[in-house]
Parts: C-alpha cells; structure tokens; sequence
DNA sequence: GCTCGTTTCAAACAGGTGTTTGAATCATAC
DNA sequence: GTATGATTCAAACACCTGTTTGAAACGAGC
C-alpha cells in the first residue's frame, strides 16, 4: 500500500522461508511437500500459493534471499583487490580466496542460517532438476564472467581451458565439503563442524590452492592413451 | 530353477534397469516415477515390483549391479600396488591413481553406461535421501578403509585428520566433474566431453595430486607448527 | 494332450501432490 | 461507525504416486 511496503505479512513470508530453506536442506525439493513446509511453520497450506505464486517461485526465493548477497558481496571483494592492484594482474590465491572465502564466511555462520543455506547450496549445484539448474546459471552468470576474467589474467601462460576447469574442480570440492553429506563416512570421526567454524575455510583453502597450482599434465600426444606408469 | 538361475526374464530385468539408470541421472530418484521407467522400457507397470520388491530396492539394484565391480577393481588395484611395495609406503599418487583412476575410467566408456552411470552416482553423492547415504556408506565401508589406511602410511607426519579431509576434498572434485552438471556453466564452452573420453583424468588428477599435497594451513593460534605435506 | 511355475498384463487401491476457491478474518483509512 | 484491501482459513480440485491383485499368457517337462 505505502510506498514502503517490504513489511507486509512480517511473520508468514519470512517463517515460510525459513522452514522450507532447512527442509529442502534436509530432504531435497522433491521430497518436501508444501504441507510439512506450512505445517512446521505453522502456517495455512494456501499460504505459499499466495505469498510465492508456486512451489517453484518458493525454491527460487529462498535461493535470491541469500544469493544476490553472497555473489554481490563477491563482487565487492574482486572491486577492491583491483583497486588496490591498479590494474597490475592479481595473485591467484587472493581471487581464490575473495570468491570461496565469501562462501565459507557465510557457511561457519550457524545463527542466521547461512550454514543451513550453504548446505542446500552446495547440494543444489547438483540437483538435476532444470529450473534450478538455470536460475542458478543465470544468477551466477555476472560473478563467474568477472572471476575468470581474473583468473585467465592471474595465469598468463595457462591455457584459459585449463583455467575453467580447475575452477570447476574447486568448486566440485567447496560445495561437496560444504554440503557436509559425507557419503562415504569419510570424517564423521572428526566431529569439529561445531566447535571452530573457520576450521573447514583452513583445511579447504590450501587444498584448492594446492589444486590450482597444480603442473599440467603432459599433453598426451595424441588421441589414443597409452599406458604408462609414473 | 536350475543351478544357474541367473537367466531368468533376460530382457525385463535388464531393461528396467538400463532405463532407470539413466533416468535417475537425468531427473533424479523422486522425480523418476515407476510409470516414466516403465513406460520407456517398455514393459508393463508391475514389472519392477514383481522383479525387484519396490522402488527403493530397484534403486540399490541400479548402483549394486556396477558398484560391486568397481570397488572390486580398485581394491584389486590396491592389492597389486602393495604386494609389488613389499611392506614399503606407497607413493601417494599411485594410490590416488587406483582410487579415482578406476573411476575416471568407468566414467569415460560410454559405450557399456559407464558414463551415465557414474555421472549418477557423482550426483548421488550429495543425495539427501537416508536410505541412499546408507546404502553407499556401506557399500563403500571396506574400500575407503582400505584405501585411508594406506593414504594413512604414505604421508607420515601428516595429520591423519587432515589426510581424510583432503580425501573428502577429492572425492567432491571428482564427483562435480563427473556427474557433469556445470550448475554455473563454467565450462560449457569446452566440448571435449565426447571426443576425448581421457581427457578429464589428465585434467583431474594433476588437480587432486595438487591439492592432496599442498602445504598444511598455519594452525591458527594454538596448536602445532606448520608443515609440508607428502 | 496336460500340468506347473514363471512372467506379463490391465485394473484398481489407498494415499499424497501442488493448486484453487470462496468465505471469513484482520488491519487500516476515512 | 463503515468501507477497503490484505491476509488467513478449511475444503475441495484434479492429478499423480508406489503398490497390489487376480486373471491371462507363456514355456518348459512329461
């Protein structure tokens, strides 16, 4: 009504999403019906519809809420580090460092669910479902285009698809790390996720700098692999 | 009802799985519905409860049908790797090799589902359902203490904490670069998926052998002084 | 021919899905 | 007070889900 009107409904909107953010968390889109959203948040069933549109319009909000922060705040950090490069190429493990120590911050937060946030994050950069997979694309697009225009000017020397794909692999080893399933029971030993948030940022960010610095492999001569030991 | 009573309906069975195999990559478990398999199959509705019991039972038919073999394979790997040391530590790499090495292997033969089959279990890594976690961990439970073990003896001085992050960390690397979603189209650009199916191994692995032997982070404030690893 | 165990089939079952509806409630402005 | 728009609510909608059923078809063994 007013020219102010972000307050409308203050409690259903915000409870709605929040309780859908954990449970898709836990349990996948699919899996999660519009009646345990709206039960757990003690809400009317109707009431996704008339806030949201849909379902699908819910995913995409839960996701925006937290996103366009994340990424815009990735976006300060690069402005800044080139700034204050003026115009001379970045070293690498500060571009690394800008765009997954945003993401990390963000997931050893437990109060405001950022860690629940991360972790259905880092679940969804594999969900198959196509409406996801695109909204994330499009949302990321302006973040990767200025990163890898970062990266590729950090590595002179490195071929640009060599570039790409190493930071596809740190990414593949954020969001598995993130997301926390641990399918295998690797680390449930190491119980840690609690106590020392910033732990997980210590032991991932020399791994993904290990990774980009990398050698390259011999360029395999041709086409077919023979085998070799070394 | 013979002995070998391996044969039994030769095509249903193996149809159902070929098409649910491929299925659940595309569009996941809870999105994959009976009428969709069978449908494609070609076969009628009740063939899958009649074949496998239920849904979730065809679902761990889909993974044990190639788990098994691959698991095999990479503890047969392992097996020659130690006898040919003589009680001598293994080199890290080669046994990062026979881990992932397998898998990057089965990942690039499309001819046999090799490649759909292991882009669905990349996914299904961070699958939330429990049934499906469980189901892996176990499956996995003899391999991954076989191979931690060994990780374990070839980097002496390193953590033992620190060595099953970086596996984890690996494992995540490989699964988003196999189960191929690209969720931020970072590489799309790239074709080479088809034409050569070797060459995400010789762009993975110098990746993770990087990332495994990266030097160890600062510990920060307390706790020991800062070595190299491996 | 017949039998018997296996496999297929169409139909139905019980319950869950996202969404819509139209009346009831609430809050505010006049 | 009443009028107005925003929100909530219980109920129903049409459709899809995995599973079951009992009869039909098949394929050997005799």
């Amino acid at each position: 009504m007013s020219a102010t009107d972000q307050k409308q409904s203050p409690d259903t909107r915000e409870r709605i999403l929040d309780v859908a953010e954990l449970l898709f968390m836990q349990h996948g889109f699919e899996a999660t019906s519009m009646r345990t959203i709206t039960g757990r948040a003690g809400v009317n069933l109707a009431s996704v519809n008339y806030h949201f549109g849909s379902k699908e319009a819910l995913i995409q909000e839960v996701f925006r809420r937290r996103l366009t922060w994340l990424n815009r705040e990735r976006l300060r950090e690069l402005d800044r580090l080139e700034r204050e490069a003026k115009g001379a190429p970045l070293k690498p493990h500060l571009i690394v460092e800008a765009f997954f120590g945003v993401a990390l911050r963000m997931a050893a937060d437990t109060e405001h669910g950022g860690h629940t946030f991360m972790r259905l994050l880092g679940r969804t950069y594999t969900e198959p479902t196509e409406f996801v997979r695109n909204f994330l694309a499009e949302e990321y697009s302006a973040v990767v285009e200025r990163f890898k225009e970062a990266l590729i000017k950090a590595l002179p020397g490195v071929p640009r698809e060599e570039i790409l794909w190493r930071f596809h692999f740190m990414l593949g080893a954020m969001s598995y790390a993130i997301s926390g399933t641990d399918a295998l029971k690797l680390v449930t030993e190491c119980e840690l996720d609690e106590k020392d948030p910033g732990a997980l940022a210590r032991r991932l960010m020399p791994f993904l700098l290990g990774g980009l610095r990398a050698p390259l492999a011999e360029p395999q001569a041709k086409q077919k692999n023979a085998r070799k030991a070394a």
